[in-house]
DNA sequence: ATCATATTTAATAGCTCTATTAAATAGCAA
DNA sequence: TTGCTATTTAATAGAGCTATTAAATATGAT
């Protein structure tokens, strides 16, 4: 047999699965055992408890997440550029994990102990990072090609503006109706808009 | 007596409040009825099942948010003041319900039964006020005092920045380390960039 | 005061969920 | 093949949750 029958992966990825679409709290090791197609002891056999599984899960997802914002690019661009295509491989990795957003939002929010956790594992890799960030910031608003602006309220523009559309566009996919077609479309227009904005906003 | 004990109220306090911090699924009624100080079948028997008693939380919630937007200005202001206005008085509605943009937004991304029910409640008053505010909009365009937009870009745009802030922001507020000044201060200078942003991308 | 109705509680049925345990089975090295 | 370990399952303990029922208590009208 070339491919190895792992049910520790396909429990993985059922519960992945599970929880993107329905959240931890409403989804139950008896529902991922079924999906992954095993007895449910067998996910406590691998992960012990729900709360690990999950562990496992948003752990990894989050990491994927945090850094597509975090790391710094290194090519030899011009900023506007560097930032164009920042922006724009953020919101193409949102758009691979269309759900994932939601999932870590929701759960960061309501459960301070999860708040926690991820705080502890970033250590002050985002304080470092804004640093960074912000020195290259400082030079353009220098040099005059930017307005005065702070790092914190650049990113949480981008993160507000790339977020969004895959936490709002099914709600107002389905209110306003719109086709699969009609929201593929809106979706990419969104892409070319929220880089149109920011780079905007950055005028001086 | 003056004022009367009304238990039905405490019940829907309390679970406005738990559901707000919790989300639906990990609130027991059991804890909605020790938050509220009665028996747990009291909350039954007013609201015979823990669906009903969210539902009657969350549409009123929803009705508040979703007339924010939808409402048709009055004032005879210039389109740009009431734009501004239009968006000051959401972001404001925002930030005396902080949590509720979280609620909304998960509950109607994880569970298709009530994202139907909103919809259904909702009928075609999205459909009728958008083609309002495109027809004012189109005004605009016309007079060249704006770009050509479409009204679900800019009505996205808002909900996009004004939502996020208060779902992001206590992330943020978290991993970066702010204090409570800090954070408000945050929000505050979040509501002018906002309205700046806006108004900019429609510049022609 | 009496009765009818509304409110509130205690008790519990019935379910589902998480987690554990012990037994069965598979896989593999000697 | 035998025996050892890893994997998988069946069974179930134990807890919590929703919802109902019947009884107790409060309220208000006559």
């Amino acid at each position: 047999m070339i491919i190895k029958d792992d049910k520790e992966k396909a429990i993985v990825d059922a519960a992945t699965r599970l929880f993107l679409d329905k959240g931890f709290a409403s989804t139950s090791t008896t529902e991922i055992a079924k999906e992954a197609g095993c007895n449910q002891a067998l996910v406590h056999y691998y992960f012990r408890t729900k709360e690990r599984l999950f562990e496992a899960v948003f752990a990894g997802k989050f990491e994927a997440f945090a850094s597509s914002i975090l790391e710094i690019s290194q090519e030899d661009l011009s900023f506007e550029e560097k930032l164009r295509l920042k922006i724009e491989s953020h919101f193409d990795m949102l758009h691979e994990n269309p759900k994932l957003p939601m999932l870590i939002a929701y759960e960061l929010n309501t459960n301070p102990k999860r708040l926690d956790s991820m705080k502890e594992k970033l250590g002050n890799l985002p304080a470092k990072v804004f640093a960074n960030f912000q020195e290259e910031l400082d030079k353009e608003i220098a040099l005059g090609n930017i307005r005065p602006i702070k790092i914190i309220d650049l990113i949480y523009s981008m993160l507000a503006l790339n977020i969004s559309i895959f936490i709002i566009g099914p709600i107002m996919k389905s209110f306003v109706g719109l086709t699969d077609d009609m929201y593929e479309n809106l979706i990419a227009n969104r892409r070319k808009e929220n880089v149109d904005m920011l780079l905007n906003s950055l005028r001086p």
